[in-house]
DNA sequence: TTTTCTGTGTGATCACGGTCACCTATAAAC
DNA sequence: GTTTATAGGTGACCGTGATCACACAGAAAA
């Protein structure tokens, strides 16, 4: 492995001997905008931590419908890769690389066996599965509460906060990630620009509102 | 702490030793049902792992509405009790005793503790994770996929798997774990007796599907 | 027994959001 | 420049589920 990212900075406050064997076992692998990573129903390999770029994570049912649950950044895992035995077909997972991204793929028998070794990586394991618990504990705070301009505000914030106020994403997309339409979408928008928190260009928008 | 529960049948694959240690540091407690055990905003000093009864974990928004998460069975771990560092006001996670409750507290010291002692505690508590992050997943696919009455079906048989045919529940109580409307339910479940899916008695009904 | 309370049944109405139809504006392709 | 494709705007309509109003039945309390 190249160290051309800087791992320790990454994932701070690991093992010396562990970042070494991060570097000598992991594979590094660059992965192009809008690859599929990974489908639920793989059964899987290895663990992914994020060197670069984003992840985004969403569930599929069955008829083409998405729902988008959240984006894993650099210095995050995956954690639905941190898993051995992995079956149960009913809720499918999709993990699809937003821009660019830049993965190190530990094999299984390492995520393993560093799991006895190092105190930091077991940390690094339960937080990771914490964090992502505690994400998806929001999403269903947002779908089971709250009613779409809310969730539409919550999602948008949350795109401002990782990519800046300038977000590049159509109605259609932010469309299929709330599972709802284009056309309320929007009309929700149109109201946030009359409101004066947005701005809407063609192809994306601003964020405006404090 | 008195051997009366079978904490080696409950939970299994552990090492002795670690049998040893939970019995000698763990203390068990009874909980009356009804009783909250914990909310979230509360800060955490222990985990609890499940001995008998089940607890049932829900989410609370502001305006006093409910949304179920999933139950605890004997055998089981409290997940959100797993931490040590819990803030994070905005998700409030509630867990109440169902039914008259045994739980075995373990003191944060030693969780923490065992993690590097015993590697069977480890995949214990990363399983307990991944199991609860499921139960999540499958809420959200029902929340963001599915009609009113689809997830009163999973919901019932969800009830059926744990409690058996016989369920005693109001539809009150099921429109508040599904933040629904008495109405609503009353109503589906009406259907659900004219399809020849249920038998409604007061204050209880029978699944009576295959 | 009569009253009261609690759980359930049911119609009327309403709001949110999904769908359809169609239109405009901008950008890319020819 | 003209055509074509894609993003966005907007009205009309409709279905699900929430809410309101009220009736009724069984159980508990008086």
């Amino acid at each position: 492995m190249k160290e051309q990212y800087p791992i320790r900075e990454l994932f701070p406050e690991l093992e010396e001997d562990l970042y070494e064997e991060m570097i000598n076992h992991g594979e590094i692998r660059e992965i192009p905008a809008g690859t599929v990573m990974l489908r639920k129903g793989q059964s899987i390999r290895s663990t992914m931590l994020i060197l670069n770029g984003i992840v985004k994570l969403y569930q599929e049912d069955g008829e083409g419908n998405e729902f988008f649950m959240y984006d894993i950044e650099p210095g995050e895992a995956c954690a639905v890769s941190m898993v051995c035995t992995y079956r149960q077909e009913n809720s499918q997972v999709v993990a699809k690389a937003l821009t660019d991204v830049a993965v190190l793929i530990i094999p299984l028998q390492y995520m393993d066996e560093w799991l006895g070794k190092y105190k930091s990586w077991h940390y690094f394991v339960i937080r990771t599965w914490r964090a992502r618990y505690e994400e998806l504990l929001n999403t269903i705070n947002e779908i089971a509460f709250k009613n779409m301009d809310e969730r539409l505000e919550f999602y948008i914030k949350g795109q401002v906060k990782k990519m800046g106020r300038q977000i590049k994403l159509t109605h259609q997309e932010i469309a299929t990630d709330l599972n709802s339409s284009r056309e309320v979408i929007s009309r929700l928008m149109k109201k946030m620009e009359k409101n004066g928190w947005i701005i809407i260009h063609r192809n994306s928008f601003e964020w405006i509102k404090a």
